[in-house]
DNA sequence: TAGTGGTCTAGACCACCGT
DNA sequence: CGGTGGTCTAGACCACTAA
């Protein structure tokens, strides 16, 4: 923080804008800002750290209690993660305590037993007490429909990648995803790197594409199988399934995922908590 | 904060304890404690402001900042609010800001014009740009069923009341709901008094009972409507419903509350953001 | 104007981690 | 051991609210 945008700050709290113009937001909130740009430009990438309280403390000319409470924020939205004695870190999908953020089935009862993790075959995703294994059942490019387009905030007809996949639980068939991409952000992507990969897929995005999801906001919605549907689920025609329609964004808000996930719920359930 | 609980705290530091037993919790989080404490024993009700900053710094012998550190964790959790210049309030159902945060479905479409909140009929909840009106079915007392009972941790056979009432949307029946609270602290419930009132059930059991939710663990499945739900709902029989099983907590984390929501999602949604 | 929460500082000390 | 984040303090000043 120079001494020049120190003093502009201060200018907003004597001299009145003109207009209904931008309010000066407290110091630790503009170092805030300046961290957030550090992460969105890749200046330090997921898994690394960033620097110490202190150098940046000397870097902006603030004190450190300052810094920390801007790192405080970044940390409560799951921007970064402290550890205590080695330092701060850019959060990373790759970490287990970050990995089903995202993921809110689980099964009904968690078998306080079933410690085994799934033997020898690759769990593409499992959330805990939870072995799900993916497979993927196309993969690929064409002209985003206008409701597709909306949501990613694509002009209609962009390019797009569409990936149907199959997740099973213990060999059941249980979430069937239908999940839409920018093309422009993923060029190489295709139905033999998806096999290839094993993981999380928000880790490949991330690792892969650089593409790294924060936030996401999801609808769901109680529906009737249709014939499609029902076939791939191995449900009845008109059995309810769970839809979870989940739109992902990255750095500034901007979505980069439209998923819908329809999901047999006999032995799973959505998970979620209020406070 | 006494003399004696901060040497026993430094105590800890260095001494260590022979069992596995408590670790001794810093400064902030014991302010925190007690202060909970005070919320839950109904030292200060809902609505009401708790001690200045400064005052609560020389109660406990501590600085500021430290009990600062406290309450920004009690805030957190939205268990109190703090209002710039006026003080620091014990959150209550009565506020806006709070009344909405258990209700996650919304309709929809947001009709952006659609200002006029429904003239005349009573409102029972309603969210953001959505008016539901409530109609109380059933209320009698009963003995838990055993499944109930977990749920509340009640023994088998325990009094509960069940409550039975049916959400209209616009005069659409919505969401049928069953709900299920531990008799011993509900004791003058009844069918006319849930008529009588008009606002939040939450509201109601809040300053009627003394019982304030703070905290909620919800399962959501896709389950086919029965006949009796269908007829009520006024939906195809084995239609898709969204069920919303809801266990809320008070202070303690004692469940006080199961809920089961039977939800019609046509044209609603039920709302959720991960971050 | 007095009192409240909100920001910022500077400095001390602690707990934890890797070397 | 040195460096990192975590806690705690004391004090200054600001912004907001109500009387």
């Amino acid at each position: 923080m120079n001494e020049a945008s120190r003093t502009a700050r201060r200018d907003g709290d004597t001299a009145r804008p003109a207009e209904p113009g931008p309010t000066f937001a407290p110091l630790y909130r503009q170092i805030r800002e300046l961290l957030l740009r550090g992460l969105q430009s890749g200046e330090w990438k997921p898994g690394e750290p960033i620097p110490s309280e202190t150098e940046l403390a000397a870097r902006y000319r603030v004190s450190q209690g300052t810094v920390r409470k801007a790192i405080d924020e970044l940390a409560a939205a799951n921007l970064v993660v402290r550890r205590q004695g080695r330092g701060t870190f850019v959060a990373s999908h790759r970490e287990v305590r970050t990995q089903f953020r995202f993921l809110r089935l689980r099964p009904d009862e968690i078998e306080a037993g079933a410690a085994a993790q799934g033997a020898g075959g690759a769990p593409g995703e499992s959330g805990p007490g939870m072995v799900m294994t993916s497979r993927v059942l196309e993969c690929r490019r064409l002209r985003a429909p206008s409701e597709v387009a909306r949501a990613l905030s694509l002009r209609a007809g962009e390019a797009v990648v569409l990936i149907r996949r199959l997740l099973e639980a213990d060999g059941n068939p249980t979430v069937l995803d239908e999940i839409w991409l920018p093309g422009s952000r993923f060029r190489g992507l295709s139905a033999e790197r998806l096999d290839a990969w094993h993981g999380p897929l928000y880790l490949m995005f991330e690792t892969e594409f650089g593409v790294r999801m924060i936030r996401a906001v999801e609808r769901l919605k109680a529906v009737a199988a249709d014939r499609a549907h029902a076939r791939t689920l191995q449900v009845g025609e008109g059995a309810p399934l769970l839809l979870v329609e989940r739109v992902s964004h990255t750095y500034g808000d901007q979505p980069v995922e439209l998923r819908r996930g329809y999901c047999v719920t006999d032995r799973h359930h959505y998970y979620n908590e209020l406070s």
